[in-house]
DNA sequence: ATTGACAGCCAAAACGTTTTGGATTAGAAT
DNA sequence: ATTCTAATCCAAAACGTTTTGGCTGTCAAT
């Protein structure tokens, strides 16, 4: 049986009302009973029923994050340093996180309606945009707070958190040609991503700017896991004029081609320079340790938390369109380091 | 202004009583009376207002996992697919999922209580499991329903799901032995996790049965990461007299330990084994190849996810503690590879 | 003696459900 | 005509809070 407000009431003489009071530092209650209040309800090991003080005050200090699983599993190495950002800014701001899963497709907005009109949740965080968001679409016309971590095609009228995958790519060209490689190749997230988008323009343009072209044979879609980079980075370096660079979109692709090219006998920095994007821990410790473009990920998470809350505090946050600046970390994948491109 | 049952209840001239009753199926509510509600109810966009459920139920419909995040980050590549199976599980009997942060000490229990105690969730899922485990003995005492991934040292009188970790090791000791090697040192995880205890015991077992006693010179107390791996492997092999083998407690270190064998000239499979446990996703596609233990992630996220959730129902289930039989899977970073020893 | 100000307290309503314990009606059985 | 049954329905209480709009008493100022 838990102990109630009524507990607190009863045992202390003095009205609920009081000692709802009493407990939230009202002025109009009594130094002693407050302090006899707040005695006994320690004494009592009094917690408040969070649904009760939720029913009642029509908030429920939870924020939401729905996974967007294809397929049953999700796997992505980035994920737990994310939930760690947003759950340690949430929770430090009273807030819950309530975390759960829905392939994309037509129930997945479903799920956010319910999870908001159930009274579940006060607002979302986004994760993986892609270029026709429906979940951001649903959001803006139903009115509920959100950020995303990610950006959308078209007009960027939400409050967002994202890394600039376009210059970081830029980065990526700048850094191969540097030194020497000509003949690129690209695997790509699945292109419905908003980010690949954004990444493939970014190496299209770097290239561009040094009079390389990327033929479009020489563009593959993967699907952001290593397994995948393995089996794509096989396709390109089976073919009879294999590429010289695979700028790989994220590190377990680059982490995955670097193990089809060493399959193949090649050496990765000599006979092919591989590159990734996220800087995951691994990627510092692959052999070779792979150039790659950093990505706060850590950081992130608590600024869409944070973004988040003060949404939800009815204010505006200082900055609620975030696009950071990408670094590019040299390492040996490319081949001998010259001076780093930044 | 969201819609409530009340609306229902004047649209459709009937009393909330009935209305409430119509949408749960009572039968004695007229059939024409069920439509005429339900067809209402849907016209409207009717969603019930969960809090106000939860709290005249007095249950949450809500299951709780609080990460033991060491310091403010938290990263385990493994964490994304637990947490999809439980998500999954939960979701599919219409739980939610509470995830929040909390380092292990002192005011870890209390949160875990305010969780209880605030009528937030109703059970736990309890990970990384510790030799004495606070945590796992208060939610005992305090009667909250809880499975744990994992075991503790004492008396195993609650429910988990675990792997048996000594057997793992075990085969990993038989391996290398089988291969010719016969120095060998490991890394353990911090050594008040419960799973640290029954591998290295495992190793040590295992290398017993063939008269080979493991140097407690050679054993080193790591830190789960990759970083970890590489310096204490670095440590290890900087010896005057390097041990010829390094069996890590988990693929992440594993990993770290490879690439110090690397940048130190060494070749990894010919002059120095190494293996892992986990067998993450990464353990496939390093270079070598990494030998390893299988833990299936997934399947064991939404095992402790199913066993919770009979035991929330007031059910007890069929199996409630499971100690899963591991699988050796055997790649080239101990040489080449005979015959499988399982 | 009134009035006013203030401090301290509290009853009741409200949040949106579910459940309890009937109430009402119509028709069948006596 | 009365009683019984079955089929429908519903008012009110309850879950544990917060908030509204008071009330009561004391003291100081008039």
């Amino acid at each position: 049986m838990a102990v109630t407000i009524k507990d607190i009431a009863e045992r202390t003489g003095k009205s609920i009302t009081t000692v709802s009071r009493a407990l939230h530092d009202y002025d109009d209650v009594a130094p002693e009973t407050k302090e006899l209040v707040r005695r006994t309800a320690l004494e009592l090991g009094y917690e408040p029923n969070r649904l009760a003080q939720r029913l009642q005050k029509r908030r429920t200090e939870t924020i939401g994050l729905i996974l967007p699983t294809f397929g049953p599993r999700f796997s992505d190495p980035f994920f737990s340093e994310f939930l760690a950002g947003i759950g340690n800014t949430a929770a430090a701001a009273g807030y819950d996180l309530l975390v759960s899963t829905q392939a994309p497709g037509p129930a997945e907005i479903e799920a956010y309606r319910r999870k908001v009109q159930g009274h579940q949740v006060d607002g979302f965080i986004i994760v993986r945009t892609r270029r026709q968001d429906a979940r951001i679409d649903y959001l803006r016309r139903a009115g509920v707070p959100f950020v995303a971590f990610g950006r959308t095609e078209g007009i960027l009228d939400f409050p967002f958190v994202d890394e600039d995958g376009t210059l970081g790519m830029r980065l990526v060209a700048d850094h191969l040609v540097a030194l020497g490689w000509r003949r690129i190749a690209c695997i790509t997230p699945p292109m419905e991503l908003m980010f690949a988008h954004y990444r493939l323009q970014g190496l299209r343009e770097g290239l561009a700017a040094h009079n390389i072209s990327l033929r479009p044979e020489d563009i593959i879609e993967g699907d952001l896991t290593q397994r995948g980079g393995f089996r794509d980075a096989g396709r390109l370096l089976d073919r009879s004029e294999r590429p010289e660079a695979i700028a790989a979109c994220n590190d377990l692709m680059a982490l995955g081609a670097m193990s089809a090219a060493q399959s193949r006998g090649l050496v990765v920095g000599r006979d092919l320079a591989v590159t990734g994007f996220d800087d995951i821990p691994m990627a510092e410790h692959s052999h070779p340790p792979l150039t790659t473009v950093h990505q706060p990920i850590y950081e992130i998470g608590c600024m869409v938390t944070t973004m988040l809350l003060t949404l939800l505090a009815g204010r505006t946050p200082e900055q609620s369109q975030v696009l950071l600046q990408p670094r590019l970390v040299v390492r040996s994948s490319c081949g001998s380091s010259p001076l780093p491109t930044t």
